[in-house]
DNA sequence: GCCAACGTTGGC
DNA sequence: GCCAACGTTGGC
C-alpha cells in the first residue's frame, strides 16, 4: 500500500463535503506529473486531503482510493470546466479515480506548522513554488504527520 | 488583488 | 529544439 497527497480546494471538495457524500469521483486532474501519480494509485492506497487556496491551507484529513484510474469524463464534457478541447472517446489523455472518506483531522494541519516539520521538509508540498497538487507521501513522512494530528 | 513560480503553447 | 509569451496555481 502506498501514501500520497491530493490538494483540493474546499469551494470545490473540501473534507467534511467528502465526509457527507462517503464517496465521489477526483477528476479535473490536467498536470502530466499529476496524472501519472493518479494512475499509480491502487486501491486502498491512502491519502493526505489538502485544502488549497482558501483562508487556511493544510492537510485536513484522510481519504483512500476506492477505483483505480480511469479516463476522467470531464475532458469530455463541454460543459464542465475541466473540458479539453483536445479529448476524445478514443483517446483521452486525462485520468480520475474514485475515493472515499477516511477521517477527518480534529484541526487542519496549516502549512506554517507543516514546513516547521524536520521530516517533512522533502516534500514537494512544502517545497518554495511547487504547484504539484498530487504527490506521493513516504512511510515516514505518513507516520510524521499522523502525529501531528 | 498581487505576484512568484511553474507548465504549456506556438513561432521560428 | 529553443525560448518568449501566456495562462495557471496557490500563498499571502
Amino acid at each position: 500500500m502506498a501514501y500520497w497527497l491530493m490538494k483540493s480546494e474546499p469551494d470545490e471538495l473540501s473534507i467534511s463535503g467528502l465526509k457527507k457524500l462517503g464517496h465521489t469521483r477526483w477528476d479535473g486532474v490536467r498536470n502530466y506529473q499529476a496524472r501519472n501519480f493518479l494512475r499509480a494509485m491502487a486501491v486502498g492506497d491512502q491519502f493526505f486531503f489538502y485544502h488549497s487556496s482558501c483562508p487556511e491551507p493544510g492537510i485536513a484529513g484522510i481519504g483512500k482510493i476506492v477505483k483505480a484510474a480511469y479516463p476522467d469524463p470531464t475532458a469530455l464534457d463541454g460543459k464542465s470546466p475541466y473540458f479539453d478541447a483536445k479529448a476524445t472517446e478514443e483517446k483521452n489523455t486525462w485520468s480520475a479515480l474514485d475515493v472515499a472518506f477516511v477521517e477527518a483531522f480534529p484541526n487542519v494541519l496549516g502549512l506554517g506548522f507543516l514546513k516547521q516539520q524536520a521530516a517533512l521538509e522533502q516534500m514537494p508540498l512544502v517545497q518554495k513554488g511547487s504547484r504539484l497538487s498530487v504527490m506521493p507521501v513516504t512511510d515516514e513522512q505518513w507516520a510524521a504527520v499522523l502525529g501531528l494530528r
